[in-house]
DNA sequence: TAACAACTATTATCATGTTAAGTATAATTT
DNA sequence: AAATTATACTTAACATGATAATAGTTGTTA
């Protein structure tokens, strides 16, 4: 598009920001930013980053259904299918069918599952810990509560 | 999970944040809450998120080889060669190799490209606009603001 | 100029995102 | 109780994310 155009463009017609300026697109690289360290810490784990996640809910709240695991764990219901039977098979969950209601799957973490959360979680705490450095503690906590506000899933 | 063994942790080993309070996965679910209404206007077009990062990049600088187009759509370049063979073939890009260095791949926007661009832009407006009422337009300056101090790609 | 390294792009592989369809069980209605 | 509806989960299909391996081209150096 030539510069002329351009400049019509921005005259008669309602136009996007640059890319430059959107907020999806922020959001996608301010997510590259954070997670190329934690990537990097999760490669000597064997795990990904949503494995990680799974296992983190679990560990935080305990035992509990596939459908809350998904929500907890802000991960889509299928994906947390897939990931549930994957870590199954690594030994690092187990599953199995409530009685009551035999719809529902509970998902709870092993010993050995725990052990991954144990053994990088101070390398996690580390990272976090730069990032509150890099922005600055008040930034840090306006940022995540700028966030919240776009949370589909918040009480608003 | 027990409390008594959380408290204990709390207590003797450093800890992560709570999943509700986590960076990354905020990042995520802000994420969803943009692109929610943005997918679902993608859906009467017929391409994806992805696709119209691409073609909006093409819109508004032009031709470009694949290494650039990836950078300017926050793509990975496998996926950005991915989707250059995808749109070529709906006919919304061109894709010519450069004469001077043959290694280089050139991708420009085709009219019916531009056309899709060009009839959901307002409803694209609309929507962001939407966001910026929603946090007020000093909360989305500063949200965009945090959010390029997190980008790996910005001139800090 | 031949060997080597660097660069651009492509392809491969596996995991996840996203939507839709399908299955089994439970709850509700008639 | 049979039919219907709703729920929890699973599977499928296609696109993308992420990493690694490969191919073709250009640049550099011995």
């Amino acid at each position: 598009m030539t510069l002329k155009a351009r400049i019509m463009n921005t005259m008669v017609k309602p136009t996007l920001p640059s890319t430059e300026r959107s907020l999806p697109i922020a959001l996608i690289r301010a997510r590259e930013g954070i997670m190329n360290p934690i990537r990097e810490m999760l490669l000597k784990t064997g795990i990904t980053e949503q494995q990680w996640r799974v296992l983190r809910a679990l560990a935080e709240y305990g035992r509990m259904d596939t459908k809350t695991l998904a929500q907890r764990s802000s991960l889509l219901f299928p994906s947390t299918t897939r990931i549930s039977t994957t870590l199954r098979q690594k030994g690092f969950v187990t599953q199995t069918r409530d009685d009551q209601d035999r719809r529902r799957q509970f998902v709870e973490i092993t010993i050995e599952g725990q052990k991954i959360i144990d053994e990088h979680t101070p390398h996690a705490v580390q990272i976090v810990s730069d990032f509150k450095i890099k922005l600055g503690e008040e930034n840090y906590e306006t940022l995540l509560d700028l966030l919240a506000m776009l949370d589909p899933g918040a009480i608003d």
